[in-house]
RNA sequence: GGGAGCAUAGCUCAGCUGGGAGAGCAUCUGCCUUACAAGCAGAGGGUCACAGGUUCGAGCCCUGUUGUUCCCACCA
């Protein structure tokens, strides 16, 4: 470890050799500890291009942030790691790294592939890791078995077969979202919905008994090969009599009835909607209703099938055109009309989905969504910001049932057997299975399961489950979850419900949500866009300390943030600001025995500064334990810059240099003591550059990581002194304003006389007027009557400065009478309050009396620059 | 169509349960004051979207309006 401050601050240096020496360490472990009580943080799975980007930084930030304050609180904190499992995403991009390599993954089977697929997702989920370090982030990622690979398939297959056995489970056959590129289906929340320009085929469907014809329009004409039936609205006079008549369908030459069903809206288009229960979710549940036959007219990947031989083999917009064309000859089509509609594509390729009958593993919401919405209702669970809760319950209260199959390898296979002899079906937690009925081997279900199945459990099964384990019993249920807004569908409502029908209790009791990270110009980062911005590139070229500070600052939670480069650029600034102070602070140490503890005999500047650290410290705990963070950081940013660098530092200069060894021994200490003390405060939140410095300082213990974090004390608490310094500070202040308006340079420096009736107080604080508002000298008094001098008046103090060759007399009565006026308006609107009746007998005592102060003060005030005028 | 958020300084945003409008950046002025010019000291700049209401008192609570963003559902 460093043992003395380089001149001049590198991020990257510190950071890494500081990283290396909290593993070494081993400070990040999280031993079961019963004397401590546990704060467990769930964290979100990143993706799986194996790059960090801005919003894992921010989660990981924040999680951090708590993580960090939590351990420095006593608790024994764990952070129960994420790295993500099935999906097709993960699918897609194993099959493609693999195809580069020439293998297919038929080729190779099942069992190679998802080897190869372990292989390639432990490179792709360590690089994440290592990205994940570079922030600071105090994960133990050492351990091995909170990760999902191990034992988490146990866990999946326990909660398949109890909700099986529940009959939570079922497989039916429906209409799902299908990716004919992906060749699986997918659920509701993976299709983006996008308009897209397409058109409006209006065609004539004629009557069976050649009495006349009926209208209709679609979007879809090649689906028209799969119509059952043509539908109207039951209360529609147009079509009154048509219910129930038989409708030749064009081309096809099938007969279809017309039927009546409330989901056709008279008003829209011509009223008359034709059926298409294979290829339509609408279409599917009309079907349903009137017992239509599904006629599927597509393959998996879109194209039509051998039943129509004209068309057999055509993609699906190839038909769409040739089909057109064939209703033409026939004199089917009316006409054509642009139209723009709602597209669904597969989020990952952006092929349009293809709604699609098939036989799919349902989990029914039902009974899982309630008890999720009373955990909330009840306060089990808690949303940081509360109004999340609301898209919570709006969700859990629409909910369908949950399409969990999916077509891929990359994943839990689902726990089904089936005899192909008999048909029978086996759900089993075994890996074999012999059919019951007929004594042959069974073949297991090739689907496997959604990633947010297994993911659903995340806060349970890494601890063991269902296995009665230590860890779980000790660390379940989880403290927190951070996470996105966007994430609230896919993964906070599945764990929600997944944790209490499994355990009994809500898996965490906050969820802290946080919004997403726009470009400067507040669009989403998106590769497409190109206008992401990498993480660790901030990070070498700024500092983790700075990115985690851009990250945690200024934003409130749920609220989305922009990134400027400013922002970093201020973080950094701060991050060199603190380095030179403790450089300064090492400079006046050094060559003497500090201890790091508080001298016997305390002046008024040091109880201000030990006073304000001790209120910063109990408002920013205070800030912290309701997830404040942006608040608490801010806090604490300003003690440390506007009152520990830019007051104190300065108060101290002179009894540093003074000859009085016994005060400057004293306030070397105290330095030593507030800043040992705000490096802890700032330790959560930029946890590199504090260590470093606080190793350098004189301190207890091995790290800082470990100290106790500040917390209001009454034994640091000086009110008195604090008003004092207010008293002082203001004064300097009025000075060094005067002074600037007149470009009078520090340089410059001349006597004051203060007329005061705070005179122990100024004559105290002499030194500090001199040092920091350019004073020759200070005298107290009375009254003073000297001519041509700058008049300064603050609440407590008339301040004459003699410059007369700088003073303008009509200059200096308009300030007077501007300050006189401004003043005498914030009176008249103190005095009205005082004499509003109704105030004084509803406001708060504390209110009042604050009102009478102003009063007061005011009042004093207006006398003092009275004086001065007629002094003019 | 259903739901939610946002509207505050030139820009980006804070403002905790109602009690004298804040920060960063930008602009202007003056300073190399022996930790820091990546800095210091100052200044200017706001009808808190609009209209009502509740209250002694509203940026904050209620209603409505306008603008804007997002989510969900969905148009055959």
């Amino acid at each position: 470890m460093a043992k003395e401050l380089a001149k001049s601050y590198n991020p990257r240096d510190v950071e890494e050799r500081i990283y290396d020496f909290w593993i070494k360490g081993n400070y990040f472990h999280s031993e079961i500890d019963r004397e401590k009580i546990p704060y467990t943080i769930v964290m979100p799975p990143p993706n799986i291009t194996g790059q960090l980007h801005m919003g894992h930084a921010l989660d990981n930030t924040l999680q951090d942030i708590l993580i960090r304050y939590k351990r420095m609180q006593g608790y024994c904190a764990l952070w129960l790691p994420g790295t993500d499992h099935a999906s097709i995403a993960t699918e897609a991009k194993i099959v493609e790294a693999m195809r580069k390599e020439g293998i297919a993954k038929e080729d190779i089977g099942r069992e190679k592939f998802l080897e190869k697929a372990w292989n390639w997702k432990k490179e792709y989920g360590g690089r994440i890791c290592d990205q994940l370090k570079k922030m600071g982030s105090s994960c133990d990622w050492q351990r091995e078995r909170f990760t999902m690979d191990k034992g988490c398939n146990k866990a999946v297959k326990e909660v398949f077969v109890n909700l099986y056995n529940k009959g939570l489970i079922y497989r039916g056959e429906r209409i799902i979202n299908w990716c004919p590129h992906c060749l699986t289906s997918i659920s509701d929340a993976e299709v983006n919905y996008e308009d897209q320009a397409g058109h409006f085929w209006h065609l004539r469907y004629p009557l069976k008994d050649g009495s006349g014809y009926i209208d209709l329009a679609t979007t879809r004409p090649e689906t028209l090969l799969g119509d059952t039936a043509v539908a109207v609205n039951p209360n529609d006079e147009r079509y009154k009599d048509m219910v129930g008549k038989t409708l030749i369908l064009p081309i096809v030459h099938r007969e279809i009835p017309i039927i009546a069903d409330d989901y056709v809206e008279m008003d829209f288009g011509t009223g008359v909607v034709k059926i298409t229960p294979a290829h339509d979710p609408n279409d599917f549940e009309v079907g349903l209703r009137h017992n239509l036959p599904v006629i599927n007219v597509m393959t998996d990947d879109a194209k039509i099938v051998d039943d129509y031989p004209k068309y057999a083999g055509m993609d699906r917009y190839e038909a769409r055109k040739v089909i057109v064309e064939d209703l033409e000859k026939e004199g089917a089509l009316l006409k054509v009309e642009n139209y723009n509609h709602n597209v669904g594509t597969c989020y990952r390729c952006g092929t349009t989905v293809e709604p699609k009958v098939s036989k799919q593993w349902f989990v029914k919401m039902d009974s899982l969504s309630k008890p999720a919405i009373d955990a909330v209702k009840n306060g089990e669970t808690k949303f940081v910001p509360s109004h999340f809760e609301k898209t919570y319950f709006h969700w859990l209260e629409n909910i369908r049932d949950w399409c969990i199959s999916r077509q891929l390898w990359w994943g839990h296979q689902i726990p089904a057997f089936y005899c192909d002899d008999c048909g029978e079906l086996v759900v089993t937690k075994e890996n074999h299975a012999n059919c019951p009925k007929c004594g042959k081997p069974m073949r297991q279900d090739p689907d496997t399961l959604d990633t947010w199945f297994s993911s659903a459990l995340w806060p349970f099964s890494t601890l063991g489950w269902p296995d009665k384990t230590d860890e779980l019993d000790y660390f379940y249920p989880t403290n927190t979850l951070v996470t996105g807004y966007d994430i609230i569908f896919f993964w906070v409502i599945r764990m929600m419900f997944s944790g209490i029908e499994h355990t009994g209790k809500a898996p965490f009791n906050t969820v802290l949500i946080h919004g997403l990270i726009r470009d400067d110009l507040g669009r989403k980062m998106s590769k497409s866009l190109g206008n992401g911005i990498d993480p660790l590139e901030i990070i070498d070229k700024y500092g983790a300390d700075a990115l985690r500070l851009t990250l945690a600052t200024g934003n409130a939670p749920g609220n989305d943030m922009r990134f400027y480069y400013s922002k970093v650029e201020a973080s950094s600034n701060f991050a060199n600001k603190l380095w030179n102070a403790s450089r300064f602070v090492h400079m006046n140490i050094d060559d003497y025995n500090v201890k790091n503890e508080l001298p016997d005999t305390l002046e008024t500047e040091d109880k201000w500064i030990i006073s304000t650290l001790n209120t910063v410290a109990k408002e920013v705990t205070e800030n912290l334990d309701k997830f404040e963070l942006g608040t608490a950081l801010k806090k604490v940013f300003d003690f440390i810059w506007d009152c520990y660098c830019d007051w104190y530092i300065e108060l101290a200069k002179s009894r540093l240099q003074s000859n009085d060894q016994q005060s400057a021994q004293n306030v070397r200490q105290v330095l030593v003591w507030v800043l040992e003390k705000s490096l802890r405060l700032l330790h959560p939140f930029m946890p590199f550059i504090t260590e470093e410095i606080w190793q350098t300082l004189p301190h207890d213990g091995d790290t800082i990581m470990y100290t106790k974090y500040p917390e209001f004390s009454a034994e640091y608490h000086f009110p008195e002194a604090q008003q004092e310094m207010e008293i002082i500070m203001n004064a300097i202040k009025a000075i060094r304003t005067r002074r600037s308006e007149m470009n009078v340079p520090p340089s410059r420096k001349a006597k004051v006389y203060i007329a005061t009736s705070f005179k122990k107080i100024f004559a105290d604080g002499s030194p500090f007027i001199c040092k920091l508002a350019s004073a020759s000298e200070v005298e107290t008094g009375d009254n003073f009557n000297i001519d041509g001098a700058v008049t300064v008046v603050t609440a407590e103090a008339k301040i004459y400065i003699p410059m007369s060759e700088l003073v303008d007399k009509t200059e200096e009565l308009k300030r007077l009478n501007k300050e006189l006026a401004k003043t005498e308006k914030m009176l008249s609107q103190s005095e009205s309050k005082l004499n509003n009746q109704g105030f004084i007998a509803k406001a708060p005592a504390n209110v009042i009396e604050k009102v009478k102060q102003q009063a007061t003060k005011e009042r004093e005030k207006i006398a003092m620059i009275k004086a001065a005028i007629s002094a003019l």
